[in-house]
DNA sequence: AAAAGGATTCACT
DNA sequence: GTGAATCCTTTTG
């Protein structure tokens, strides 16, 4: 695209500033994916977090530089995608929880199995599995190919709530949504 | 080397 | 809305 469209995200700035503003913007791997319609925030002193009690081996990565990918293997299943934010060593991130479906949907819909396209993306693993998100693309880059993000077309109106599927800081607000998307994993109660 | 714990999904009621 | 499956990765001894 035009090289005058970079992404006005501070990608340094702490997790529950960088998750509202990544809501509206389109995130492709391999020209496969659409608009960020859900995310959740990470944050260092957050016992939810991965990163909370400090680095190890697993969760280096999101100790590293921002705007980074951090995949992990959930429930021994699912891949989940994370965005790495804050300074080196902070350890932070942006869990990407659901995506619009715009763009290779076809390659979606045989990655995973199905024709809805409302369900194609609607959580964590199933968008890692409809972009073909794995561990290889942990570590790398997110605004570089095979990457690509592009900054919301329109104005959004972002949701809050307490996230989801985590047994501790339950209270946390640090979910993000689009207000009215369909698209979202699960509706928000507000 | 072994054990425990899931930032979930799917199917069914 | 509720319950169950499912397999891996990380962590610890």
């Amino acid at each position: 695209m035009n090289s005058a469209s970079s992404l006005d995200i501070d990608f340094s700035a702490p997790a529950a500033e960088v998750a509202p503003a990544l809501i509206g913007v389109i995130l492709t791997l391999n020209g496969v994916g659409g608009r960020i319609v859900e995310v959740e925030a990470y944050d260092h002193d957050d016992p939810a977090s991965h990163c909370f009690g400090g680095i190890t081996p697993r969760n280096q990565v999101m100790f590293g530089p921002p705007c980074h990918a951090y995949v992990y293997r959930s429930y021994g299943i699912h891949w989940c995608f994370n965005i790495v934010c804050c300074p080196p060593g902070h350890g932070a991130g942006v869990l990407i929880r659901a995506i619009e479906p715009l763009f290779g949907i076809d390659t979606m819909r045989t990655r995973r199995g199905m024709d809805n396209v409302r369900l194609l993306c609607a959580g964590p693993g199933r968008l890692c599995q409809a972009l073909g998100i794995t561990m290889e693309q942990s570590g790398t880059a997110v605004n570089r190919p095979p990457f690509q993000l592009l900054p919301a077309t329109e104005p959004v109106t972002v949701v809050t709530g307490p996230r989801i599927g985590i047994s501790k800081a339950k209270e946390t607000p640090w979910r993000f949504g689009l207000a009215d998307s369909r698209f979202l994993s699960r509706s928000f109660c507000q």
